[in-house]
DNA sequence: CGAATTTTCAAACAAGTGTTTGACACGCTC
DNA sequence: GAGCGTGTCAAACACTTGTTTGAAAATTCG
């Protein structure tokens, strides 16, 4: 961890953002928060002016430190490896990011409570966030799936897809409660991509009514 | 709509429900209530005893309104139609229930409200809902796919399909903002149930690493 | 009817909310 | 040291919160 500065403004910042995560935005506490981070109650109102003005902030900041796996695929594999490699990449990496990312957990937990209730401020930077996400598996089933399937297929399999994923992750508390702490401990994030990744590629070639593209270089 | 009582209780039961289905129960205001409610803020107090109680009140009038899915199932079709048809009866009741619920929709969203952020009052009634559904399209499973798949997999698998389902609707603003307005409108609840259908049936036949049981049955 | 019980209501309660104030301390340059 | 801008702080602000009170109103029943 490099040396990050430690101003009353950041430490409200990640304050605000552990709680708002935790509880949402309306049962958030100011003087929670302030507590947390070690300021004055009216610390929030002279760095940010408000309560929204601070939970914008603290979106502003979750946006400012999103790692591109999209750019990062893009540079990397986009261009020299055949899609289903790049499927199956992509299926793991939002995998570990939704259960096991190394950055705060705060960040993805405020993001999907923009996602389920969106608010006035979170609405543009879930665009920014998602949008080149969506586009770039849309990219790579519209590869694997030719170009005869519709565009409304094409996102009904990447809702198929990134559906199987959230739920691990948005409906983890349901799924130890029924399947059992003693199931649920022995699933590995690898082996959960790999689920959904198998589970996929044939689901993907039932819609498309075809064999996929380069399907020889599955695992 | 036949005759339902219009007592103080089940009026405040009903705002209630609304109210905390739209909000939680932490942003939920008891004044809010009362007034939808055309009722006395001390009513809450003088049925139900405080805040908290009332919200289990709603919990347990959530459960007691449930309409049988599972049983429904079981009766009709379980032991005469094979699993292939019961997976697709079970995928479009459930899309339906999610996308096109006949029953006033806060009852739906209070459970998914329980299902992401549980409380103490919930979990059990959680437990009673969820658990028929869960064994049910297990039991349908595992006949898809033969004795030889462990039970892990039968439960990931399980989960592939649920979560399909409750993407459309847990993540529906967000699948709306990126597919845009213009393709979102054109997805049926039967298009959808019929995707997730083909999409599954695929997966399943994948990770059993052979053809589904009464493969013929199929579409 | 008239007494007993159940239900409703406006008003007030203490505690909590986000927000604001004005004074105070610090580090800086002139 | 005086002056200035930047941060900090306890205290109070106006308002909302869930909860409570005690007395009316409505209902039930002998």
């Amino acid at each position: 961890m490099v040396a990050v500065q430690d101003d009353t403004k950041t430490r409200l910042i990640e304050a605000a953002g552990v709680i708002f995560a935790d509880k949402g935005f309306d049962a958030a506490g100011v003087r929670e928060i302030c507590q947390e981070a070690k300021a004055n109650v009216a610390a929030v109102k002279y760095y940010f002016g408000d309560k929204r003005k601070l939970y914008k902030a603290v979106l502003q900041h979750v946006h400012a430190c999103k790692d591109n796996l999209a750019l990062q695929m893009a540079e990397e594999q986009l261009k020299t490896q055949p899609p289903l490699i790049q499927l199956k990449f992509y299926i793991l990496e939002m995998v570990r990011e939704h259960l096991a990312s190394q950055k705060p957990a705060w960040h993805l937990e405020i993001m999907l409570w923009e996602m389920t209730r969106q608010t006035a401020e979170g609405r543009e930077v879930i665009e920014l966030q998602l949008r080149p996400m969506a586009t770039l598996l849309k990219n790579i089933i519209r590869r694997l799936v030719g170009d005869e399937v519709s565009e409304e297929t094409v996102w009904k399999s990447g809702f198929s897809i990134v559906g199987q994923v959230l739920f691990y992750h948005v409906h983890q508390a349901i799924a130890r409660q029924l399947a059992g702490d003693a199931i649920y401990e022995e699933l590995t994030v690898d082996q959960i991509a790999e689920h959904i990744y198998q589970f996929s590629i044939a689901g993907l070639a039932a819609v498309a009514k075809r064999p996929l593209a380069h399907e020889s270089a599955a695992s």
